[in-house]
DNA sequence: CCTTGACTTGAACCTCGCTTCAAGTCGAAG
DNA sequence: CTTCGACTTGAAGCGAGGTTCAAGTCAAGG
């Protein structure tokens, strides 16, 4: 099994090394050991990051993912904040397909200016909290 | 039509003074004129606080609001800028429902640690871009 | 008129998620 | 052994989206 270096990382995972440094500083990811210096890493850690960038893209941040990953069965708390998120997302696709709508009619609109456009507000608007 | 202070506006619209101030600063709402130093709005900044709330909310920075704001339909420019902006929030509402899908999945998982479960993990790397 | 509360301003500050910089280290290759 | 490229570190910096602070202003009320 070879080990990486973060040069190979940052390649593979089309992040910046800096970015990785950052995110081992953070608890995201770890590396292996060191070549001198030098860190290593297991090929796992790409796996690692692809969750993180799924998560970041999902809202989560940083803080929430290091925790995340290193996450139990027994941990509880982070069940009850993982089923809140999710709840959260249920708004925000909600929220994200309204937006859609509303996009793809400004793309078409006639009134000027177009936020003043009824239709556009509607679809904004039909929110459960207004 | 009564004009509202910066104190009522931040307390209907849930937003800091100091929020307010910095987005007309940048453009995204306008007071209508003054009562000495002090800026008045009329109600309609209500609204517009609103569309910038679920904007913000979908992902769209200041500058985008506020160039969005005073868009025309003849901006041919900004159309394009929408059309594809909402072909962004359609890649982001498929992440987001995989993402709700796998943090659903976490909350009842037995597995140990939770991100090294393969259904978590399937349910994340459902994507087209892997 | 005076007082006062809440505004104003501009600048400095904060968090987050990084990036850049300067100075130093070191393995690998020749 | 020397060289050198690419790493290391810690600190400072960036942009985005704000917040806080200190000093000043002023309408409204007494």
């Amino acid at each position: 099994m070879a080990l990486l270096d973060i040069a190979e990382v940052a390649e593979r995972s089309g992040l910046a090394p800096s970015a990785l440094r950052y995110y081992e500083r953070r608890g995201l990811i770890a590396s292996e050991g060191r070549n001198g210096l030098r860190r290593t890493f297991g090929s796992e850690v790409l796996v690692r990051l692809s969750l993180v960038a799924c998560a970041r893209a999902s809202g989560f941040t940083l803080a929430e993912i290091a925790r995340f990953v290193t996450a139990t069965p027994d941990d509880t708390e982070l069940r009850v904040h993982l089923a809140a998120k999710a709840e959260q997302l249920d708004a925000e696709i909600d929220r994200l397909t309204r937006m859609r709508a509303s996009l793809r009619h400004a793309a078409v609109c006639t009134r000027s200016p177009l936020v003043e456009c009824p239709e556009f507000k509607q679809a904004i608007s039909d929110a459960p909290a207004a």
